[in-house]
DNA sequence: GTCTATATCACGATAGAC
DNA sequence: GTCTATCGTGATATAGAC
């Protein structure tokens, strides 16, 4: 493979029909999810995440036509999970509580769904081969939407002002990066559990940041 | 290859004689900088270093033994200049310039060297293989101190209180976050270059988050 | 020092029996 | 649906001529 981004015809698997099969396929995107998270797409080969699902290399191959196709999967089932925080933001509420409470759920996914937060930062170092129409599409349309939204607060005096789609980008750095490097987190650390401090830390960093004059 | 970490013999090249081959180290080194920033460690390939490099295959590995050591090479001569900034923060300065000025150099290095920010992104997220006695060593060692700095600084009330090893990751995420996801920022950016609005929302972010009261 | 040619192997994917 | 066996490709690395 050269390119990732240059192929062919990018077919899917066909739905599931019987319970088994739904089942197999979870135990892939399982497997992969794992396998993936840990090597990047690359690095990840068919035997390792056969393995970890418990099935033989060609059986995972009648359930998924080929690596992409689970990659892609993978990527786009994942894709709403990692969005919805941000959808969960009420435009009608206090304008701080609400940006809290999105920086603290997203930490939250950081911490418990570290795998998934490096998927898609490998996915994103390596030019998005895979999702880039999806960032360019409803991620987009999401920020603008809430970007309006953080506008609206600030021109309101309920929030200090603020650049709302690079708030949006800070609150995505801040939090990701105790997925993404956690192993440097961690050695940094001494090994202890950073994520009680980080908690803390965001906190007060987003209320002197946020709070009106 | 299975496992990076559990290899026999991690020998590095022997160190260049003529000038020739300090040359065609530096044009090596900087066609890996290149290949291994856009794919990884494990999306690169001998053949693509060498294409960029303008050598042949096997003389490429004349001037070193494996693609391996490329890569350990090139990440150790990286980490110096990825630590730079931190070292030049002067201990006796006026804390809150001090801070700003460091979030300004670690930006500019987010823009004027993103291959070099990738590169450790991807190395990190892997579990960093290769770097990671050195992120428990001269890493941390270079943290703490900075750190005690700080401290510091909070206690002579010349900054307002905060965790500083978490101060310090957040200026890391906030900056490199515009090198290693550049893809990304600049979709929901609709394209726009988005460095002189991250400068101006930085600076903004760290003087409202550490201003004494 | 640099090249052509090649050994060797791992990986993605397929064939075909059951 | 699942398996064993295997094909074809592409990648790292080496041999050996020049």
């Amino acid at each position: 493979m050269t390119k990732r981004s240059a192929q062919a015809p990018p077919r899917d698997a066909t739905p599931p029909r019987t319970r088994i099969q739904k089942r197999n396929r979870e135990l892939i995107l399982e497997a992969a999810l794992e396998v993936f998270s840990q090597t990047g797409y690359r690095g990840a080969t068919l035997d390792q995440i056969a393995a970890e699902a418990g099935l033989s290399k060609p059986n995972l191959l009648y359930y998924y036509p080929s690596k992409e196709a689970i990659h892609r999967e993978l990527l786009h089932g994942l894709l709403d999970t990692w969005l919805d925080p941000l959808k969960a933001l009420d435009h009608g509420g206090e304008p701080l509580d609400e940006i809290l409470e999105y920086v603290r759920r997203k930490l939250q996914l950081a911490r418990d769904f570290p795998r998934e937060s490096r998927i898609f930062a490998n996915e994103i170092l390596q030019g998005a081969p895979t999702i880039l129409p999806d960032l360019e599409g409803d991620l987009k349309t999401l920020v603008d939407r809430t970007a309006q939204t953080i506008n609206h607060w600030v021109k309101a005096d309920r929030l200090a002002p603020v650049d709302p789609v690079h708030l949006i980008f800070s609150i995505w750095a801040l939090t990701q990066h105790y997925a993404d490097f956690e192993v440097q987190v961690r050695a940094v650390n001494g090994g202890a559990d950073p994520f009680p401090a980080a908690e803390q830390h965001l906190e007060t960093l987003f209320r002197r940041m946020l709070s009106p004059a």
